[in-house]
RNA sequence: CGGGGCAUGGCGCAGUCCGGUUAGCGCACCUGGUUUGGGACCAGGGGGUCGCAGGUUCGAAUCCUGCUGCCCCGACCA
């Protein structure tokens, strides 16, 4: 996989800007912190928006938009919640502009201030569960199971292309539910769905797990995790479950009768993705040529290059062409045929391997003589000669193959970077080197101190910890199981 | 918000220390020709308020003052 890969934090960053920039994936905007997402990068994002909105709607989920601004009061509603966000809201203060003194400008105008600041929504919980409170009257309304495609604005103070912007575009899920347990389950069910999504569609795989209290969201009574391994050993959190407990319904009133008669307040949770996860699937796969992508998420899953000198030539091979495209999309393949004749064939083969097309055909005079073509993929660059008839059937298996292949690669360089530590000293030294499993006394001090000391988290508690005594590597006290430490995004 | 760096054509940079012709180079772009199995070559051409605002000077990309924006590292976070 990967070669020549920097390691250091600043040459790994410039790496992944200048490849994000030049795959025309997404590039910084002239607004503070967001950024202006190109259309092929935009086109990758819409194959995962596809295929996550699929698999919510087949877990009985349905789409709704709620309002982008959020009453100042709202917010203030949930105590941890506020807490959490208070820091990075954007507030809309006033409602009007005016034309300067100078005439050379506009000034807000002073007489236009709103008696209630609006805040542009950090995330929905607040406005939706206020919503809820209308919807809601009897267990028979439940479970309400909502999903949100939507922009959020955090105003963080620093800003890294779709890792953390100030701006950005996400999938929030929202439900509310007459038991503990139910509500439980669904928090439960869509870390499975994120988990699935992400392994089996980015081809990134994932450590399921539950947060530590302090790494919590902010109103959560629990919040489930994945967490990936990035190509500098870093982890990346790619998508976060939270059991909501009764609080948000208790925040805004939102009570149902019971089966029983009973008034009772209801269950939530909340989930979501980003953005984010396309700096996952750069991050997770790249080389130094490009951007390698997993064929279930590829926009262009095979281009075609034609090779030729003259136009006669070229209508040889356009027909050549015709057909076998034809063939392949009957199959369901997105298939691109660059016939521009403004850039040269070398120069398209490095133009797809940037943009990490999974798969190339080449045709030129030499294949038309002899009833072939050649066929590259985009991994392991190898090169193979197919006989015409059976260039669908190549193609297929490539895909799929293709697709395993770019899974193991990254679990096997997880599995290559993942250590255990069984003292302090030995963790420090493991910690720079990638994900380190290690007993936690299970304190926030303990988490506290060796984060300001080493700089790694607790990404997460691992749902499939294996019980095992042991001891704390900072403090020496009891622990039933090891925990998932690692520095992270 | 702290620490470091940067701002010169669409992109990447040189020139700034030590002020002085018409601000230069690579890539990209346009025209013509030759090319086309891994980012072609030759010839010609277009494109710049040197981040912004003041100041010093006969003269400022270059010196001084103030401001703004961006990038990287940290704190915060998905």
């Amino acid at each position: 996989m990967a070669k020549a890969i920097p390691t250091r934090d600043e040459d790994y960053s410039l790496w992944y800007n200048e490849l994000v920039k030049k795959a025309g994936l997404a590039e910084n905007s002239q607004v503070r912190g967001c950024m202006v997402i190109k259309p092929y990068g935009f086109a990758i994002w819409e194959k995962m928006q596809q295929a996550l909105d699929q698999m919510f709607k087949d877990t009985g989920h349905e789409n709704a938009y709620f309002p982008l601004f959020i009453p100042k009061s709202f917010l203030s509603k949930e105590a941890d919640h506020v807490e959490g966000f208070a820091k990075e809201c954007a507030v809309v203060t006033h409602y009007r502009l005016k034309t300067d003194e100078s005439k050379k400008g506009v000034v807000v105008d002073p007489d236009a201030k709103l008696e209630e600041e609006l805040i542009v929504r950090p995330t929905s919980e607040t406005v939706i569960w206020d919503s809820y409170k209308n919807w809601i009257q009897s267990y028979r309304d439940l479970p309400l199971k909502i999903n949100q495609w939507a922009n959020v604005v955090r105003w963080e103070l620093r800003t890294r292309l779709f890792l953390r912007t100030a701006e950005f575009l996400w999938q929030e899920g929202h439900t509310a539910h007459a038991t503990k347990d139910e509500a439980i389950e669904e928090t439960e069910q869509m870390l499975g769905v994120y988990a699935d999504f992400v392994e089996n569609f980015m081809a990134v795989p994932v450590i399921k797990g539950v947060k530590t209290p302090s790494e919590r969201f902010a109103g959560a009574v629990d919040t489930y995790c994945i967490e990936a391994m990035m190509q500098d050993r870093k982890a990346l959190q790619a998508g976060t479950s939270h059991f909501l407990g009764q609080n948000f319904a208790k925040a805004f009133n939102v009570k149902f009768a019971s089966k029983e008669g009973k008034e009772e307040f209801v269950w939530g949770t909340s989930w979501g993705v980003s953005t984010r996860l396309m700096g996952a699937l750069i991050m997770a796969h790249s080389d130094d040529d490009g951007l390698v992508l997993p064929p279930k998420l590829a926009p262009i899953q095979v281009v075609i290059v034609p090779i030729y000198k003259t136009d006669e030539e070229l209508n040889k091979i356009t027909e050549v062409v015709n057909g076998l495209s034809s063939d392949l999309k009957a199959s369901g393949i997105s298939v691109k045929f660059d016939n521009r004749d403004t850039h040269k064939p070398g120069w398209k083969f490095a133009e797809y391997e940037l943009k990490g097309v999974p798969a190339r055909i080449a045709i030129g005079p030499r294949d038309l003589e002899n009833g072939t073509v050649e066929i590259a993929r985009r991994d392991t660059k190898e090169k193979t000669t197919v006989e015409l008839g059976n260039v669908l059937g190549h193609i297929k298996g490539l895909l799929e193959e293709m697709q395993t292949s770019i899974y193991n690669n990254a679990l096997a360089f997880r599995k290559e970077n993942t250590y255990e530590a069984d003292s302090y000293e030995e963790f420090k030294e493991l910690v720079d080197k990638g994900f380190v499993y290690a007993h936690w006394d299970g304190t926030d001090e303990t988490e506290e101190k060796i984060k300001e000391e080493t700089k790694a988290t607790i990404r997460c508690i691992p749902l499939d910890q294996k019980k095992e005594d042991g001891k704390c590597i900072f403090s020496g006290k009891p622990s039933a199981g090891r925990v998932l430490f690692a520095k992270a995004y």
